[in-house]
DNA sequence: GTGACACCTGGAGCGCGCTCCAGGTCAAGG
DNA sequence: CCTTGACCTGGAGCGCGCTCCAGGTGTCAC
């Protein structure tokens, strides 16, 4: 007998707010969540394994949109795991383009700064 | 007398478009933009070099109120610069612990990746 | 002069990802 | 009994950052 979850310890746990996870629930980003006698929302511990997953998803930029097809293909089955490998490569690619021009743009923030720094000691100076 | 810059051709060397242009001047993020006999804008260079400033801004996340009170401090002169400074450097950091947050996620990422490849290697072998 | 074209203005609309609200149910504590 | 509090539902609303639209003007090539 797997010991269920209740809401608040998700939001606790997960770090998503309550309205987030019912949210996650109405697009069908979460399934599968049991309810109470009194119709409260009962989780399993995969529900929050899998909102590690989206957290993950989500936090590296992907669109909802992507992580419902992610979703869908991950109720496939072990049938539909190319699928979903194919997805997570071509995602974790966009996140090293993403951080890459990140680090690109955080170059030229540093360089700026620099040329602050330098002014205000030329100032400092005369 | 330095050469101006119609909309089209900013458009083109900014990589923001004409819309966004409009807008950010509307907000105040692009000021004393001249005017051509007929009401079309003329750009300068320093505009175009301030657009640069602010894609590096935009992309690394900044939200557009910071970028005006960048915009703002920027038109205080050098009087402003130590505001600016620090503006610079607590956003650098904001980026810094965002690409550290990314990397991180990237690799739960790769992990989940290796697990998919595993798995689907194991099944085609048996 | 007649298109085509680049641009203008003010203002409405959009897509995303939540977030909030009204009105209600149930369970436990005092 | 009555209150408090955690939770429910369907649906409206919001903040951000643009993006689009209607209706108009000036310029140029034919």
């Amino acid at each position: 007998m797997t010991q269920t979850l209740s809401p608040a310890q998700v939001v606790e746990r997960s770090g998503f707010s309550l309205d987030t996870l019912r949210y996650y629930e109405r697009i069908g980003l979460l399934d599968g969540i049991g309810r109470s006698a009194s119709g409260h929302r009962r989780f399993s511990q995969d529900h929050l394994e899998w909102l590690g997953v989206l957290r993950c998803l989500r936090d590296t930029g992907m669109p909802i949109a992507e992580m419902c097809r992610y979703a869908e293909s991950a109720r496939g089955g072990s049938r539909t795991m190319a699928e979903r490998l194919a997805l997570l490569t071509a995602h974790e690619e966009r996140v090293e383009r993403h951080i890459a021009e990140l680090r690109a743009q955080q170059d030229h923030l540093r360089e700026k700064i620099a040329w602050y720094r330098e002014q205000l000691a030329d100032t400092d100076q005369s």
